[in-house]
DNA sequence: CTTTTTATAGCACGGTCGTGCTACGGTTTT
DNA sequence: AAAACCGTAGCACGACCGTGCTATAAAAAG
C-alpha cells in the first residue's frame, strides 16, 4: 500500500495527531514516539514525513496559525454591509475564544505552543506572527466601531488572550456563556458607545 | 560543614535555583540535574531536601503563591484611608503585572507553572488556588470602586492575566508603560466612573 | 521484466532523566 | 571514646528520547 497515499494527506494526519497529544497532555508529551502511536504509525514512518522533531513541531505550529487565519477569513467573508457592527465585532472576536469543544482544544494547543515559544527559538517567529496578527485584527475591529486608540487595541487583545488562557486552564470555571458575557461587557464599555 | 546549615535556608536556596532555571529555560529545563547545577549542589544533595522531582516542583509552586500573597498583603498594609481609591486599586492590581525585572521573572515562572498545571494533576490544586485568589482580590478591588458585577470581576481578572501573559511572552513589545496605560484605561472605563 | 522510487518499519547508539542505594566525613549525643 | 545523626556526594539501573542507518515490500518507471 505504499504509493497510493497522498503525502500531503499523511502529513496532515500526523499533525492532527500532534494536536491531540498536545491538547491532552501538553507539549512535553509531543514526542516522536507518542505522536507515532497516536497516528497509528511507527516512529520511522513519522520521520519519513518530518525529518526531525523540531520540524514536526514547527509544522504543527504553522498549521495552527493557518487554521486560525482561515477561520477569521471565513468569518470576514460572511459579512454583510447591513449587519450590526456590534454583532460583527462580537462574532469575530469570539473566533479567538474556546466557545465550543473544537475551539477549546485549539486554544489549548495555542497556549502550549505560545508558552513553549518563550524559551524555544525555533517557535519564536511563529508565535510573534500570531501575536501581531491578533493585534491587527483587534485594531481593525475597533476601527469598525470608531475607536482608534492603540491602547484600546492592546486592551482588547489582552482581554481575549486572558479569557482564552483562563478558559483553557480552568474550563470548569469559565464556560462559553461567561466568556461571551465578559466579551459583551468589554464592547459595551468602549468609549465610542 | 554538615550540620551548621539551616535546613529551611537550604530549601529556599534550592527553590530559588528552580525559579531561575524555569524563568530562563522553561519548566522542561527544571530537571534535578539542572537545578542542582544552578544551586551549586549535587543531585543527591538536592534530593536530600526534596525526596522526588514532583515534590521539588510543587514546593517551588507553593513558594511562588506564597510570594504573591505576601506582596498583596504588604501592599494592603500600606493603605491609608485618605488615599484615592482609584490609585489604590491601580497600585494593587499592578502587583500582578511584570512592571520590573524581578516581577517579570516571577510572571514567567507563574505562566510556566500555570500552563503545566493544566496537564499535571500534581500542580492542579495550587493553580486553582492562585486562580481563585486573583478573582477574590479583583472582586475586593472593584467593591472598593462601587462595582459588584461578577462579570466585571472576571473582566478585570482576564485583563490582568492577559497583560501578564503577553508581557511574559513578548517583553520587547509590551513594556511597563504600556501595561500601566492599559490598566488605567480599563479602570477609567468602569461603569462606576 | 528490470530498475527506481517511496511508504513503512525497525535497530542501535549516545544522551538525559528520575530514583534507589551506598559511602564518607563532620556534628551531635550518649 | 563510642554511637547515632546529618549534609553532601556519587554510582548504577531502567526508562525514554532523538536520530543515523538499514531493510522490505509495494508501486511506478524504463
Amino acid at each position: 500500500m505504499p504509493k497510493i497515499v497522498d503525502p500531503e494527506e499523511r502529513r496532515r494526519e500526523v499533525v492532527e495527531a500532534v494536536f491531540r497529544v498536545v491538547a491532552r497532555g501538553g507539549i512535553r508529551q509531543a514526542t516522536l514516539q507518542n505522536v507515532a502511536v497516536e497516528a497509528g504509525l511507527a516512529v520511522g514512518s513519522v520521520r519519513h514525513y518530518f525529518a526531525s522533531h523540531p520540524e514536526l513541531l514547527t509544522a504543527a505550529a504553522r498549521e495552527m496559525v493557518r487554521r486560525v487565519e482561515a477561520r477569521v477569513r471565513a468569518q470576514r467573508e460572511r459579512l454583510r454591509p447591513e449587519d450590526d457592527p456590534r454583532e460583527v465585532v462580537e462574532e469575530m472576536a469570539g473566533q479567538f475564544l474556546p466557545l465550543d469543544a473544537a475551539r477549546a482544544d485549539e486554544v489549548a494547543v495555542w497556549l502550549e505552543f505560545a508558552v513553549a515559544a518563550r524559551t524555544d527559538p525555533t517557535l519564536g517567529s511563529i508565535a510573534a506572527e500570531l501575536h501581531q496578527g491578533l493585534r491587527t485584527v483587534a485594531g481593525r475591529l475597533l476601527d469598525r466601531l470608531g475607536v482608534t486608540d492603540p491602547v484600546a487595541t492592546e486592551h482588547l487583545a489582552a482581554v481575549l488572550d486572558g479569557l482564552a488562557l483562563n478558559a483553557a486552564l480552568h474550563p470548569d470555571r469559565l464556560g462559553p456563556d461567561t466568556l461571551r458575557a465578559v466579551l459583551r461587557l468589554h464592547l459595551e464599555q468602549l468609549p465610542g458607545a
